[in-house]
RNA sequence: GGCCACGUGGCGGAGUGGUUACGCAGCGGACUGCAAAUCCGUGUACGCCAGUUCGAUUCUGGCCGUGGCCUCCA
């Protein structure tokens, strides 16, 4: 089976031919841990969970490595940690603990490694030193900067050619550049603000610019060259151009990554995500009133490159969908692995640039082939395992169904009365009543139904 | 201003040069005391205008519309 990506620096889809497939590797940027993660942030966490799934099924799970980064220096986080008087070290790890729990809740797998910024300025500084040695950089007045005129081919991942940015830059330019693309590799640190040892001698302690933290990363994690790089688009330009820049100038090499991937914007209710005109919503939020799972199958109806637009509306589907799922499967044990010809089929449609959609319209499909076949549950655990290399359906029927009770208002031993005196009335064929019962039951989001053995079970109703 | 995406049926959302996407909702039916769930059946589509073609929703050009990047941002 062949993986073909969407490939941004290519522009097409193209084909992933890794450089060791005994050692495939990913890298995509992670969290600037200074606030709750919004499901903006949950896009790409999600998204990239799907491909190192895939990845592991196609080159085996101990042959792929994914590093996923913690930024836990920059501006923002010193400004916050000092708006609510703690230190930035507890900012940082309180904000990565929520963090890790909320992608946990989400379904996603950790990366293979986490590395946070603060623990690679050593290599941040090797890599400065060298670009600076190699001519591409430069020392002025306490920053480092990188010298853009000096990479001739910059701007490939953007495609941007050089004279039409320098045209159309519009920013201030700060006296200590030479050009006005040219970006910061290092600056000083006043008092009150994190610093650490300069690097090509300079006296006062600094710290690293916003795109240094992602070369020295993936250098230490994965080498000079890899596989695949990923995060949203808005990253292209100018944090993935300079990554590429810094990278590509200080080891001598024709690409950094051999794939560029990047997820699509999302949209809430049809508006803009935006924090000042306060809406957009962090996925803890959503987490109170939905299941995790409720919000990755939502994700993943969207192709990832699409603009998505997240809405209650589509919420409702997936929790729909959902409960649908869980019916079929009951309790059986999932069957994973290359023998299993749903998954196969499954993993096919993920190879075409991680279609999910396409996907999850086939889960449908086996769902029914899986609801069909009483006899033995044979499909259904395939068909369990097939959803799972999705990440989706990895619990129990009845988990689900726990899960979804925890939020009902009333009690088990309430609704059981009230079941109870029902069932009495059916029996003496009191209808109003029964029915009076299940109005009453219904309007608190509690839907009854008659088993054909005689008895009455109940589900919450989406 | 420069660069780049996207525009599919009531809604969500894939895909394709000629053949049913799929899901939800709707409608009809079966089942049910009534329901729920399930099952069977069923309608609606490719922004506008040209061009290429035997044939375009799918390719090309133009137009209109929406959104993104160019400054921190998934």
């Amino acid at each position: 089976m062949e993986l073909r990506l969407h490939n941004t620096l290519t522009r097409s889809r193209d084909a992933l031919r890794p450089l060791d497939p005994l050692n495939v590797r990913m890298y995509v940027c992670g969290p600037t841990v200074y606030d709750h993660a919004h499901i903006g942030n949950a896009r790409p966490v999600i998204v990239f969970d799907v491909l190192f799934r895939l990845l592991r099924r196609l080159y085996g799970a101990e042959h792929v490595k994914y590093v996923r980064n913690i930024t836990d220096v920059d501006d923002k986080i010193n400004a916050r940690a000092a708006d609510r008087g703690i230190s930035i070290r507890e900012l940082t790890e309180e904000t990565y603990r929520w963090f890790r729990e909320d992608t946990a809740a989400l379904g996603c797998l950790p990366p293979t490694v986490e590395p946070r910024a603060t623990e690679h300025i050593a290599e941040m500084r090797t890599l400065i030193e060298r670009l600076v040695a190699a001519g591409h950089a430069y020392v002025e007045q306490e920053h480092v900067l990188f010298n853009v005129p000096s990479m001739p081919d910059y701007g490939q991942l953007s495609r941007r050619p050089l004279d039409e940015m320098i045209a159309g830059a519009r920013v201030d330019v700060a006296p200590y550049k030479r050009d006005p693309m040219d970006f910061v590799l290092w600056k000083p640190s006043d008092m009150g603000v994190p610093g650490w040892d300069s690097p090509c001698g300079i006296k006062t302690p600094g710290r690293p610019g916003w795109h240094i933290e992602c070369s020295a990363m993936s250098w230490r994690h994965l080498g000079e060259t890899f596989d695949i790089h990923g995060g949203g688009i808005d990253l292209i330009f100018p944090h993935h151009e300079n990554e590429i820049a810094q990278s590509r100038c200080a080891f001598h090499t024709g690409v950094m990554a051999q794939m560029w991937l990047h997820n699509g914007f999302l949209m809430l209710e049809g508006e803009k995500m935006s924090k000042s005109l306060g809406n957009f919503v962090t996925i803890r939020e959503l987490l109170e009133e939905w299941p995790g799972e409720v919000l990755r199958l939502t994700m993943l109806s969207t192709h990832y490159r699409q603009p998505i637009n997240w809405t209650r509306q589509g919420l409702g589907f997936a929790a729909k969908t959902l409960d649908k799922w869980y019916r079929v499967i009951g309790d059986v044990e999932a069957e994973s692995g290359a023998d299993n010809p749903f998954e196969h089929e499954i993993a096919e449609r993920l190879s075409d640039d991680l279609n999910t959609p396409s996907a999850i319209s086939h889960l449908h499909h086996l769902a029914d082939v899986a609801e069909h076949e009483e006899a033995s549950s044979a499909l259904r655990r395939r068909f369990k395992g097939a959803a799972n290399l999705m990440g989706l359906l990895t619990e129990t029927e009845s988990a689900w169904r726990a899960r979804a009770k925890e939020s009902v208002a009333l009690d088990e031993a309430t609704i059981g009365a009230l079941i109870a005196e029902r069932l009495a009335a059916r029996k003496s064929k009191d209808f109003k009543r029964a029915d009076q019962i299940r109005e009453e039951l219904a309007a608190k989001g509690i839907v009854l139904m008659d088993n054909k053995d005689g008895t009455t079970s109940w589900e919450v109703a989406r």
